[in-house]
RNA sequence: GUGGGUGUAGCUCAGCCGGUAGAGCACUUGGUUGUGGUCCAAGAUGUCGCGGGUUCAAGUCCCGUCACUCACCCCA
């Protein structure tokens, strides 16, 4: 019997055991994200609307049709972040902390951000992502120090079919006549309404429609690989230097444009085969114009948002064997009152020993104490009654082989720690 | 947002041409007065997603609605 609510259409929402999982590879990622120096930050889930407007871009389907707008009680338009770029920019410049210390700022951060799109399987409404940045630097060293974070990441819950796919996409000197070349080309192609309306709103985005009948006619269309002015093409070629020596495999994928207007030159997305239509894990690029669109100064970056749902599913797709810690190692089945007050109180100083373990609750007897025991998961249960405890030792038991001895009350602790550590 | 599919026990699902709801797993208890997982026996569990309609009778047919799901779109 459930209540009569529910949660609201398409919120993805995650409990026991699996959401476990999501908080251990949070964590991975947190370390990751330590050991190269990125710093933690904790920000707003909702902003201005126009920081996303102007962020974003107006012409793109994330802010045109996509964005929980609503306006609050002194009738300011507040709108649910739908990414995460224009929020840390946002943040990074408003905290001035790219005057505090040395460029460029290294960030991270990682919650949930909200779209109103129609849900299915990896697209949800309120999803989880996690997001790093380098801000204040054009180095082609940080795109790929912060492709190299992810991968690393990937690689480090198991994954090993993640594909890289890799593009430029040009700067403010080379794209716009790539742009006005495209154009010219897909004004001549036979395409659906909505699609030649995007030839004038957001031609690069035609490039990467799925529909078979649509890349058909694309096979001559000109590519922003080719018209890189000299400086783009240069740092491309770094990148992908770097990223070969790091043993770090890609793609390159010409195609490939990403949905949102503030991406210039590196452009890249992490990709699993195994989720079908939503399988693009995860993606980021650079953004060299953004901080000047959204009013701040002359600021260059490059960052990344990864799908937790997403890298879920493809955990569970690949069978990749990355689990959470055990929330159960020793668990405690006391016989009688004196034996419930002892076996807390071990519980308590196994767990200030680094040792996960919990008891029977609830005046249980042996048997349900022990049905309890078998699937908390625990590698030993320690037996306490009457008997034991008139003889000063318990029982512990290593419930998988099943054998049992008698061990001194005084020495439980230390033998657990040497037993669990074998 | 567009076009399909599916909603039956905690989970996975069966349920024929409308006739008053089932299986496996899980769960509870017992076989075992101090031993789980295996085995044996017994038992409990459903607003058949929700609302309306047709009918003597609806899990089954019709309409609506909600949720999930597949593809497009979008992107994480």
């Amino acid at each position: 019997m459930s209540s009569s609510f529910q949660a609201p259409k398409g919120v993805s929402e995650y409990v026991p055991p699996r959401a476990d999982l999501f908080a251990a590879i949070r964590s991975a990622f947190a370390e990751q994200a330590r050991l190269a120096g990125y710093g933690y930050l904790e920000l707003a889930v909702f902003e201005d609307t126009n920081l996303f407007r102007r962020g974003v871009g107006e012409s793109t389907d994330v802010v045109s049709k996509e964005m929980y707008t609503f306006e609050d009680r002194g009738g300011r338009s507040l709108t649910l972040r739908p990414e995460f770029t224009a929020t840390v920019l946002r943040a990074v410049l408003e905290h001035n902390l790219h005057k505090q210390g040395a460029l460029p700022v290294k960030v991270w951060t990682t919650g949930p951000a909200f779209r109103a799109e129609r849900p299915q399987q990896g697209r949800y409404r309120q999803f989880y992502q996690l997001d790093l940045e380098a801000i204040g630097t054009e180095d082609p060293r940080v795109d790929a120090e912060t492709i190299a974070l992810a991968a690393r990441w990937y690689a480090s819950l198991g994954l090993t079919q993640v594909r890289l796919l890799l593009n430029s996409l040009g700067c403010r000197e080379c794209r716009p006549g790539y742009r006005t070349l495209l154009q010219e080309f897909l004004r001549g192609l036979d395409l659906d309404e909505a699609t030649r309306a995007r030839i004038e709103i957001n031609p690069l985005r035609v490039l990467d429609d799925k529909r078979p009948a649509v890349q058909a006619q694309l096979t001559g269309a000109p590519l922003m690989a080719d018209h890189l002015c000299a400086a783009c093409q240069e740092h491309h070629d770094r990148v992908r230097e770097l990223l070969a020596d790091l043993g770090i495999a890609w793609e390159d994928t010409p195609r490939l444009v990403r949905g949102l207007d503030y991406y210039t030159r590196t452009t890249y997305e992490f990709d699993h085969p195994l989720l079908g239509a939503q399988s693009g894990i995860g993606g980021g690029g650079r953004y060299d114009g953004l901080a000047e669109d959204i009013g701040g100064p002359a600021l260059p970056g490059i960052g990344f948002g990864l799908g937790l749902d997403r890298t879920i599913l493809a955990l569970e797709a690949e069978n990749a064997g990355f689990e959470a810690a055990p929330r159960c190692e020793v668990f405690g089945v006391p016989l009688g009152a004196e034996a419930e007050r002892r076996l807390f109180a071990l519980a308590d100083e196994l767990r200030r020993a680094g040792i996960a373990a919990d008891t029977a609750f609830g005046g249980k007897k042996l048997k349900g104490a022990m049905k309890d025991a078998d699937r908390s998961g625990a590698r030993f249960a320690v037996i306490l009654g009457e008997r034991d405890l008139a003889a000063g030792e318990a029982q512990l038991k290593e419930l998988a082989t099943g054998d049992q001895t008698a061990v001194p009350l005084t020495d439980l602790t230390s033998t657990l720690r040497e037993r669990l550590s074998r």
